[in-house]
DNA sequence: TATAGAACCTGTAGTGGCTACAGATTCAAG
DNA sequence: CTTGAATCTGTAGCCACTACAGGTTCTATA
């Protein structure tokens, strides 16, 4: 079996941009595919699996350095351990990040409950803007 | 009442780096201050208040053009309801950031469980990866 | 077969919001 | 007077792309 398929086909099949197929390929997240004689990309079914396993794991909100160890670019194929050690460290990260914007969001909506709503210049979102921590 | 804080003394007083300061004050965010007759920046309390004003925007999460409309520097001071409106949005796209963390962060936590926490590349974490949207 | 326009190519620069560094000068304490 | 901290300017780097310029090649239709 050949690799058949343009960049900008596999691209719509993992549901990535072009210009992100050639980054990755730059950066070593995608491997050099085969070319045609004009020199065009040609791209195989393990590409558009591999791309769509990238895909994926950046919609999880994995860094790239993290999508590298899982694919097993740094020492070979990760330990289920290890992809678990990833995975929990991340989802602690995540959760920060929730927590982190769920007080925000609480602080937001407050000041702006707080809002007089008029054409004036006074306005309680721009006292709290002014204070110091909540 | 004369400018007299050093870069340093500023940053320690609103609680921002030095460097960020520059960056500032290079933007527009930060007027640029007084110097001394050798060339370093002197500052005041005025400029203090605006320095934490601006720190507590970024703190909630506005972006700095978001910042540089809330300070009255693109059409002079914006009204209650405009800021109201500039709040709103802002507190929806965090809402929607929640959202989207509490998403992944179940999909994250649920594959995390499933793990089989062995020293195979057999892993419920790569499995998920490798499927299609959750 | 001629041609138009879509898709592809490479390389570079820009995004946001800083942060870090290099290499020079100036300040403050002892 | 000396040492070390602080400051100065300017530039490059971070992440993960995205956009653009200026060219070549492919493909579909007339």
């Amino acid at each position: 079996m050949v690799d058949h398929l343009s960049i900008g086909a596999l691209a719509e099949r993992a549901g990535v941009k072009v210009e992100t197929i050639r980054y990755y390929e730059k950066i070593g997240i995608m491997p050099e595919p085969g070319r045609t004689a004009s020199g065009h990309r040609r791209y195989g079914i393990g590409h558009v699996t591999r791309l769509q396993f990238v895909r994926r794991s950046r919609e999880l909100g994995f860094p790239l350095e993290d999508v590298r160890s899982l694919l097993g670019l740094e020492d070979g194929p990760p330990s289920c351990n290890e992809v678990h050690d990833l995975a929990m460290r991340h989802l602690t990260s995540v959760r920060k990040r929730i927590e982190d914007l769920q007080a925000l969001e609480r602080t937001l909506a407050n000041a702006a409950d707080a809002c007089a709503l008029g054409d004036t210049p006074d306005c309680a979102v721009i006292d709290v803007l002014g204070r110091q921590a909540p």
